[in-house]
DNA sequence: GAGACTTATCAGTCAATCAG
DNA sequence: CTGATTGACTGATAAGTCTC
């Protein structure tokens, strides 16, 4: 059995039962290949590895691979766009963990969750794509970066962080349910019982960017979609994503794109 | 001329760093 | 882990430019 989700930036794959592809490499996209039920039998640049229990093996970008699973195994395959998985490392090319492992429950519910939202939106809708996609990746971020000690049994959980990585999901969660509106390091903080200070540290840790930088990447992102799809005002826009004036809108969305918002809408394809 | 878009400036806030 | 410091960045405002 195969089940594939695909998006701009990822792919997201179920196979299941017996299964068996051909030597292949991608030359854009980092693939987590993680299995999940019984033993995947993964061939990588010409080692072979049997792989189980959650102990995924990372296929960097041009990497030959392929692999092979018995009548009773199962893997689920991330494929992550090699720009978008480096975006907000500190170095070009980010140090991955070679072995990451993988809690068996977590994954498959996240994988769940995700795969209802990409199935479940309300039509095309390119936002709500790429909501899930920033889930994703803040988790795959989480779980593959070299820079944090494994706790077995949960996520790549450093130290006294736990509880906030736990709580990551509804900070998320909050974030893009509200970035619309103000929103202020303190009361983002208070939704984990964390000092201003030690939240943005944690959150940067985790997701790969500040949170102010987060929250303005939904602003950006949704301000190009009004922008393609309306004809408001760069003004209303503005004003309707949390923006305290146009002007922000006009630096904020200059330095992300390198065009100003007319700009960007005269250069939109029509949909 | 009016409205929309863009830029400049300054005060306030954010985030990286360091020390306790 | 927490909080103070400080440089960098953002928010608010005003004013210039462009288009109709």
């Amino acid at each position: 059995m195969q089940f594939k989700l695909t998006t701009p930036n990822m792919e997201l794959w179920r196979i299941e039962n017996t299964f068996e592809n051909i030597p292949h490499a991608h030359a854009d996209f980092y693939q987590i290949t993680i299995p999940v039920i019984g033993t995947c039998r993964l061939t990588q640049e010409r080692r072979v590895y049997s792989i189980s229990g959650g102990h995924a093996l990372i296929q960097h970008p041009g990497e030959e691979h392929h692999f092979s699973l018995g009548p009773d195994g199962g893997v689920y395959i991330v494929q992550v766009r090699k720009q978008l998985l480096a975006e907000g490392w500190r170095e070009e090319e980010p140090e991955l963990d070679s072995r990451p492992l993988f809690n068996l429950e977590d994954i498959k519910k996240r994988m769940k969750t995700w795969t209802s939202e990409l199935l479940l939106r309300d039509g095309p809708d390119p936002l709500a794509v790429e909501e899930t996609e920033g889930r994703v990746l803040a988790y795959i971020r989480h779980m593959v970066g070299k820079n944090g000690s494994r706790v077995s049994g949960g996520l790549n959980v450093r130290h006294a962080d736990r509880a906030f990585v736990s709580g990551m999901t509804d900070i998320l969660e909050f974030i893009h349910a509200h970035y619309t509106e103000r929103l202020t390091m303190d009361r983002l903080a208070s939704l984990v019982y964390q000092s201003k200070f030690h939240f943005i540290r944690s959150f940067t840790q985790t997701v790969g960017v500040t949170p102010y930088q987060y929250i303005l990447r939904l602003r950006i992102e949704q301000a190009k979609e009004q922008l393609a799809r309306t004809r408001a005002s760069v003004t209303e826009i503005s004003y309707s994503l949390g923006f305290s004036s146009p002007s922000q809108l006009y630096r904020a969305f200059a330095k992300a794109t390198g065009v100003t918002p007319e700009q960007y809408r005269k250069g939109a394809a029509p949909r």
